[in-house]
DNA sequence: AGTTTGACTTGTT
DNA sequence: TAACAAGCCAAAC
Protein backbone atom coordinates (compact mmCIF):
# COMPACT_ATOMS: atom_id res chain seq x y z
CA UNK A 1 0.00 0.00 0.00
CA UNK A 2 1.34 3.34 -0.93
CA UNK A 3 1.93 5.70 1.57
CA UNK A 4 -1.04 8.61 1.53
CA UNK A 5 1.69 11.23 0.72
CA UNK A 6 2.29 9.46 -2.14
CA UNK A 7 -1.03 9.65 -3.08
CA UNK A 8 -2.00 12.71 -2.70
CA UNK A 9 1.19 13.71 -4.93
CA UNK A 10 -0.39 11.30 -7.53
CA UNK A 11 -3.32 12.97 -7.07
CA UNK A 12 -2.29 16.39 -7.31
CA UNK A 13 -0.03 15.50 -10.36
CA UNK A 14 -3.09 14.38 -11.98
CA UNK A 15 -4.97 17.72 -11.67
CA UNK A 16 -4.81 19.54 -15.51
CA UNK A 17 -3.67 22.52 -15.79
CA UNK A 18 -6.59 25.28 -15.48
CA UNK A 19 -8.24 23.56 -13.51
CA UNK A 20 -8.02 23.30 -9.35
CA UNK A 21 -8.97 21.13 -6.78
CA UNK A 22 -9.86 21.52 -2.93
CA UNK A 23 -7.77 20.05 -0.14
CA UNK A 24 -10.71 17.95 1.20
CA UNK A 25 -10.85 16.62 -2.48
CA UNK A 26 -7.68 15.57 -3.00
CA UNK A 27 -8.07 13.83 0.50
CA UNK A 28 -10.82 11.91 -0.62
CA UNK A 29 -9.20 10.82 -4.08
CA UNK A 30 -6.11 9.87 -1.73
CA UNK A 31 -8.27 7.65 0.25
CA UNK A 32 -8.74 9.11 3.18
CA UNK A 33 -11.84 11.52 3.57
CA UNK A 34 -11.68 14.00 5.81
CA UNK A 35 -8.26 14.40 6.11
CA UNK A 36 -7.93 17.58 4.00
CA UNK A 37 -5.40 19.25 6.88
CA UNK A 38 -3.02 16.52 6.52
CA UNK A 39 -3.00 16.79 2.69
CA UNK A 40 -1.74 20.44 3.61
CA UNK A 41 0.99 18.98 5.70
CA UNK A 42 1.88 16.89 2.58
CA UNK A 43 2.06 19.68 0.37
CA UNK A 44 3.48 21.85 3.27
CA UNK A 45 6.43 19.27 3.19
CA UNK A 46 7.09 19.18 -0.75
CA UNK A 47 10.79 18.50 -1.68
CA UNK A 48 12.37 19.20 -5.40
CA UNK A 49 12.87 15.25 -4.69
CA UNK A 50 8.85 14.59 -5.30
CA UNK A 51 9.55 16.42 -8.93
CA UNK A 52 7.12 18.69 -10.30
CA UNK A 53 3.86 19.12 -8.45
CA UNK A 54 1.29 21.73 -9.22
CA UNK A 55 0.85 22.33 -5.82
CA UNK A 56 -0.63 25.60 -6.40
CA UNK A 57 -4.08 23.88 -8.18
CA UNK A 58 -4.67 22.82 -4.51
CA UNK A 59 -6.80 25.31 -2.91
CA UNK A 60 -9.50 25.72 0.49
CA UNK A 61 -13.11 24.52 0.18
CA UNK A 62 -14.20 28.29 -0.42
CA UNK A 63 -11.55 28.75 -3.74
CA UNK A 64 -9.30 30.88 -1.20
CA UNK A 65 -5.57 30.52 -0.80
CA UNK A 66 -4.42 29.18 2.08
CA UNK A 67 -0.77 29.21 1.44
CA UNK A 68 -1.34 32.87 2.99
CA UNK A 69 -0.41 31.24 6.16
CA UNK A 70 2.95 30.05 4.91
CA UNK A 71 3.92 33.21 2.95
CA UNK A 72 3.56 31.30 -0.70
CA UNK A 73 -0.01 32.83 -0.96
CA UNK A 74 1.32 35.75 -3.74
CA UNK A 75 3.67 32.87 -5.54
CA UNK A 76 0.94 30.35 -5.46
CA UNK A 77 -1.49 33.57 -7.25
CA UNK A 78 1.35 33.91 -9.70
CA UNK A 79 1.57 30.56 -11.05
CA UNK A 80 -2.52 30.23 -10.93
CA UNK A 81 -2.99 33.28 -12.96
CA UNK A 82 0.21 32.45 -15.57
CA UNK A 83 -1.61 28.70 -16.25
CA UNK A 84 -4.64 30.51 -17.06
CA UNK A 85 -6.74 30.37 -13.64
CA UNK A 86 -7.77 33.94 -13.06
CA UNK A 87 -8.54 34.81 -9.14
CA UNK A 88 -11.71 36.84 -8.18
CA UNK A 89 -11.24 38.72 -5.44
CA UNK A 90 -8.30 36.67 -4.42
CA UNK A 91 -9.93 33.25 -4.95
CA UNK A 92 -10.49 30.45 -7.64
CA UNK A 93 -14.35 30.20 -8.37
CA UNK A 94 -14.59 26.75 -8.01
CA UNK A 95 -18.20 25.91 -9.55
CA UNK A 96 -16.21 26.22 -13.15
CA UNK A 97 -13.16 26.08 -12.17
CA UNK A 98 -12.70 22.63 -9.87
CA UNK A 99 -11.69 19.32 -11.39
CA UNK A 100 -13.00 16.27 -11.16
CA UNK A 101 -11.78 12.98 -12.10
CA UNK A 102 -13.63 12.10 -15.73
CA UNK A 103 -14.19 15.85 -16.05
CA UNK A 104 -10.37 16.11 -17.28
CA UNK A 105 -11.86 18.83 -20.31
CA UNK A 106 -14.66 20.74 -19.71
CA UNK A 107 -13.38 24.16 -18.75
CA UNK A 108 -15.24 26.64 -20.10
CA UNK A 109 -18.70 24.03 -20.10
CA UNK A 110 -20.26 25.55 -17.26
CA UNK A 111 -22.64 23.95 -15.69
CA UNK A 112 -21.00 21.81 -12.90
CA UNK A 113 -21.22 18.88 -12.55
CA UNK A 114 -19.85 17.09 -9.52
CA UNK A 115 -20.28 13.38 -8.33
CA UNK A 116 -22.22 13.44 -5.36
C1' DA B 1 6.70 6.27 21.28
C1' DG B 2 3.93 10.20 22.75
C1' DT B 3 2.77 14.97 22.11
C1' DT B 4 2.04 19.05 19.37
C1' DT B 5 1.07 21.56 15.26
C1' DG B 6 -1.36 22.69 11.13
C1' DA B 7 -1.17 24.81 3.11
C1' DC B 8 -8.59 22.03 6.23
C1' DT B 9 -13.85 21.47 6.73
C1' DT B 10 -18.27 22.00 8.56
C1' DG B 11 -21.60 23.34 11.84
C1' DT B 12 -23.21 26.66 15.39
C1' DT B 13 -23.50 31.34 17.55
C1' DT C 1 -23.05 37.74 6.72
C1' DA C 2 -19.15 37.12 9.86
C1' DA C 3 -16.82 35.11 13.72
C1' DC C 4 -15.94 30.97 16.93
C1' DA C 5 -15.40 26.21 18.11
C1' DA C 6 -14.94 21.21 17.58
C1' DG C 7 -13.48 17.28 14.73
C1' DC C 8 -10.05 14.63 11.93
C1' DC C 9 -5.58 12.74 9.78
C1' DA C 10 -0.68 12.89 9.05
C1' DA C 11 3.70 14.71 9.54
C1' DA C 12 7.20 17.00 12.50
C1' DC C 13 9.36 17.57 17.18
Amino acid sequence: MESFRASVLRVVRSVPQGRVVTYGQVALLAGRPGAARAVGAVLRGLRAADGDVPWQRVVNASGGLSTYKVGHGELQAALLRAEGTPLTDGRVPLYERQWWPDDELSAGGGHGGQPT
